[in-house]
DNA sequence: AATCTCCGCAACCGCCAACCA
DNA sequence: CTGGTTGGCGGTTGCGGAGAT
């Protein structure tokens, strides 16, 4: 199912994420947010890169996630999406709350994609039509603007396809907040932590019931300046020196919106 | 029971765009 | 304007479980 856990040149592994490395980037970025993928791995104790980290929490840690078990619903907003869409896993993944692109696409590839094939020649007797979205299934990632043209097209004469609201997948909308969307983990960029009081709570609990012992297991046990002396801390615990006061907001101001 | 084949899916890779100094 | 850095996205890979032989 997944990869053998090896190491890469550099010594950062690779391959299957174990338990251990699971609950330390949960609490890292429960505790500190993702202010910077690159250099998460390093203040989080993880010998991994920070695209697999960033990855790893987008898809399987991070709150709300959905998997498997796809209602007929969903599947069908997949398909709809597809057909004007197409292969923008993203924007798709960002109309199903819960759902990332990743599985969003794997779930194309290995359920929806032969049943839409089917179903297009069947309902649409449009052979060319359905030949051309194989083919562009088929293309690598240099024929995209291609493929985005096509879409583009396909999404202007498709009279079934309502209006779509594109966001981004993780991006939190205080008008429309969806289970996906309220946690915001792009916040690398203005260095703010936002989230919802109900995720917030949810989060939290969350990840207390699976990650008990956090609480008591610091990622570093050394040098550091800050204890906690939060509401949600309990006594002795002790967080790396904090590597990045930010902007306006400084750490503790972060964690005041993160978590309540 | 052993071996083979197929398939699902987690994770990796490479490209691109946005951002910043 | 340019070059470096970072995050995001989509395509692809390959492990391992499940079913077939």
């Amino acid at each position: 199912m997944a990869r053998t856990p090896s190491c890469d040149k550099s010594g950062l592994r690779k391959g299957t994420w174990t338990p251990e490395e699971d609950r330390k980037l949960k609490a890292y970025v429960t505790k500190y947010g993702c202010w910077n993928w690159r250099q998460l791995p390093k203040y989080a104790g993880l010998q991994r890169c920070g695209k697999s980290c960033r990855l790893r929490w987008l898809n399987y840690l991070r709150p709300n996630v959905k998997r498997g078990n796809y209602s007929k619903e969903e599947e069908e907003t997949i398909i709809r999406l597809h057909e004007s869409l197409g292969n923008k896993w993203s924007a798709i993944a960002a109309q199903l709350p819960g759902r990332t692109d990743n599985e969003v696409k794997n779930h194309w590839h290995t359920n929806l994609k032969k049943r839409f094939k089917d179903k297009t020649f069947e309902t649409k007797d449009n052979s060319q039509e359905a030949a051309t979205i194989e083919a562009h299934t088929k293309r690598g990632r240099s024929k995209e603007k291609e493929e985005t043209k096509f879409n583009n097209h396909n999404l202007q004469i498709n009279p079934t396809s309502p209006p779509l609201i594109l966001e981004s997948s993780y991006s939190y909308s205080p008008a429309q907040p969806t289970s996906s969307d309220q946690f915001s983990s792009d916040n690398s960029k203005d260095n703010t932590v936002t989230c919802d009081d109900n995720s917030n709570k949810a989060l939290f609990e969350a990840f207390e019931a699976d990650s008990g012992s956090f609480w008591t297991e610091p990622f570093f046990s050394d040098n550091s300046s800050i204890n906690s002396s939060n509401s949600l801390g309990s006594g002795g615990y002790e967080f790396p020196e904090f590597p990045f006061l930010c902007g306006e907001m400084d750490f503790y101001d972060q964690l005041d919106g993160f978590y309540f």
